[in-house]
DNA sequence: CCAGTGATTCTCT
DNA sequence: GAGAATCACTGGC
């Protein structure tokens, strides 16, 4: 794990997950700038890791900067990024990214044309870029995954998680304000 | 709005 | 080990 990489992870996810707004995420070449995220942490009903280490979120208590991979609903393979020190379970769920690189081979992964369809939302996201078991606790700074840096500021906003029963009282969901990419909108302030 | 989908995990023997 | 509930979703009504 670069320098670089492991202390941009090194921190909880509530931190990690604004600051990952703007940064191009690449899978295979495959992807583009992070619009939308959620932050999940162990002390958080929400979290898959709130009942501690099992085969499948293993991921999330290993090191931070590598990828944690989940099943969902038993169709969608999504996309976690691992954040803090070892033992955390502490991760940044990536719900929505712009579609800029290989936007025709997402769309033929997806069996669809229209781009607001192709990256909006984590079980989209996760088939456009090919997201797959193989990819759980993968390193985020090497090949076959590439993380940019954001080229500048960006506006963000916070609302509720989607799709949770609870911890629904935590606004830990974030996203780039007026984007078009994003999987629902978020209010203003 | 709600059905499909199947792994995962909890609870009770 | 078996039965049941839950589920960080999507797509089609």
């Amino acid at each position: 794990m670069s320098r670089l990489t492991r202390r941009f992870f090194d921190a909880p996810a509530l931190e990690v997950a604004p600051r990952l707004l703007g940064c191009t995420l690449l899978l295979g070449g495959v992807g583009g700038p992070i619009v939308e995220v959620e932050a999940y942490e162990q002390l958080d009903p929400a979290s898959h890791s709130f009942r501690g280490p099992t085969p499948r979120n293993r991921s999330m208590f290993g090191p931070p900067g590598h990828a944690y991979v989940y099943r969902s609903y038993g169709v969608h393979w999504c996309l976690n990024l691992v954040c803090d020190r070892k033992g955390a379970g502490s991760a940044v769920l990536v719900r929505a990214i712009e579609p800029a690189h290989g936007v025709e081979l997402m769309a033929g992964r997806r069996g669809v044309d229209a781009p607001r369809l192709l990256c909006s939302g984590p079980g989209r996201l996760g088939q456009a870029l090919g997201v797959g078991p193989q990819h759980d606790g993968l390193r985020l700074d090497e090949a076959p995954f590439e993380l940019r840096p954001a080229p500048g500021p960006v506006s963000v906003l916070a609302g509720p998680r989607i799709g949770i029963s609870r911890g629904t009282e935590r606004h830990w969901r974030f996203g780039i304000a007026g984007s078009p990419w994003l999987s629902r909108r978020l209010a203003g302030p």
